[in-house]
RNA sequence: GGGCAGAUACCCAAGUGGCCAACGGGGCCAGACUGUAAAUCUGGUGGCUCAGCCUUCGCAGGUUCGAAUCCUGCUCUGCCCA
């Protein structure tokens, strides 16, 4: 095994970084592991705690690709345990727990798609069930006595929580220390996270220390906005785009970011070079946000499905004009009333609108076209036939009527 | 273990016997304007067989013609004392 230069691994490796603790200690490893040809460890933790995930979570996953791209080796740590604790970073509120059959069903999800960013035939996996399962609770006690309060509360979610007097679980304190005790059992010499667990990765330094082991190197990336440009990309926020999503979603959705997240996204989720991203920047900013989507969409779907979202895109929301697939959807005769069903009720039945009420909101607010046409009668009625039904811009669906 | 305070819709938060599907703000949805950007303005924001009806103010009972509001028990949370 060979290494590039350790200053050209160290600059691919500072692209987008926020936290390098520490830059010389790294240094030294990169030069070791070219001196030795023996590739770092370089860990991410992964709590399949969701079935998903999206290009928020890519961001990190592509730096560990960076990693493996200089031919180190990716180790990804299935917190098969820690997920059924539940990590509290960022979070205000207790996480529920989760049972292992939920793990288990995620982990498998997960998988497929992290494969989507990494080379998966060259990652080391491990689950960290494999300690702490057999772990027993004296065992947990002494790991547990390393840390105290004080230091627990130092982190900015503990405190912030202690300070606005909401419950803290105390399972959730011991968090950090599984995540460390990972580190250790992996013996680990980076470890990578978004910003927000930089307090995790240091406990893992500790951890390593107190046994004796070289501490870690810690790396965090920023946090990706989501679509909204403010709040943290996140499923339950409603903010975000899945990798597993549509083109044709994923291209539309990365337009409708505000101006001002550009030069973020371009940095964290795409390979343009600095120069390339500043020139975009400076032309007209819907030139780079096109430009944005295209890479983001063909990142996931190839550069041949970029161009047919670009496509279509310009031709629905430019155009006016109607996207390659419109749903359909066949109302059920026992909905008919008097010949037809009420468009409001349609809405409902189509997923249009999250329920009829809802569609006949939509209705009153002037937000319903059907076959191109605005209709702001509540008690409009669908006959039989075959209706295009738009509510705003983004739903659409062909309602077929009995 | 004892005492005090609190639990309201996605979030924050008013309401303390009828005028409450519940003020206000945020978020979100739709409309106008745009570049599906930002800013701004407008409307909406529990469900339904919609001039009406049903369900909702931590849970379960009770008082009352009538309860989110009063009573009892329970659950959960924070604070103080031990």
């Amino acid at each position: 095994m060979s290494f590039r230069p350790v200053d050209e691994q160290l600059r691919v490796i500072r692209r987008g970084l926020v936290d390098l603790v520490d830059e010389r200690d790294l240094r030294e490893r990169l030069a070791e592991s070219a001196a030795k040809g023996r590739p770092l460890r370089v860990k991410l933790g992964i709590d399949p705690s969701s079935p998903d995930i999206h290009i928020g979570h890519t961001v990190v996953l592509r730096k560990l690709r960076d990693f493996q791209d200089l031919g180190h080796t990716a180790v990804l740590l299935w917190g098969t345990a820690t997920a059924m604790v539940g990590d509290p970073t960022g979070r205000n509120k207790t996480r529920p727990q989760l049972t292992r059959e939920m793990v288990v069903a995620h982990q498998a999800t997960y998988k497929a798609q992290v494969g989507r960013v990494l080379d998966v035939s060259r990652i080391e996996e491990r689950e960290n069930g494999a300690w702490f399962d057999r772990m027993s609770f004296m065992d947990a006690v002494k790991l547990a006595a390393r840390y105290t309060v004080a230091q627990l509360l130092e982190r900015d979610t503990f405190q912030e929580r202690y300070r606005r007097r909401e419950p803290i679980a105390v399972h959730e304190f011991l968090y950090p220390l599984m995540q460390g005790w990972d580190s250790v059992q992996l013996e680990a010499d980076v470890e990578l996270g978004g910003t927000d667990q930089l307090f995790n990765l240091l406990v893992g330094r500790e951890l390593q220390r107190h046994e004796g082991q070289r501490p870690q190197v810690c790396i965090t990336v920023p946090i990706l906005e989501g679509l909204d440009g403010v709040q943290k990309m996140s499923k339950s926020l409603g903010n975000h785009i899945a990798v597993l999503e549509p083109a044709s979603e994923m291209f539309g959705k990365t337009m409708s970011i505000p101006d001002a997240a550009m030069a973020k996204w371009f940095t964290l989720l795409t390979d343009h070079g600095e120069a390339e991203i500043q020139a975009l920047l400076t032309g007209h900013p819907r030139a780079a946000k096109v430009a944005l989507a295209k890479a983001v969409v063909s990142a996931y779907h190839g550069a041949a499905a970029a161009d047919a979202a670009e496509a279509e895109f310009q031709r629905v929301f430019r155009g006016g004009g109607l996207p390659d697939t419109v749903p359909e959807v066949r109302i059920g005769a026992e909905l008919l009333r008097d010949g037809g069903i009420l468009l409001a009720n349609a809405l409902g039945a189509s997923g249009i609108a999250a329920s009829a009420s809802e569609g006949r909101r939509l209705i009153e607010g002037g937000g319903v076209r059907v076959d191109g046409a605005a209709v702001t009668d509540v008690k409009h009625l669908l006959r039989a036939g075959s209706w295009l039904v738009q509510a705003g811009k983004r739903k659409v669906a062909r309602i077929v009527v009995p």
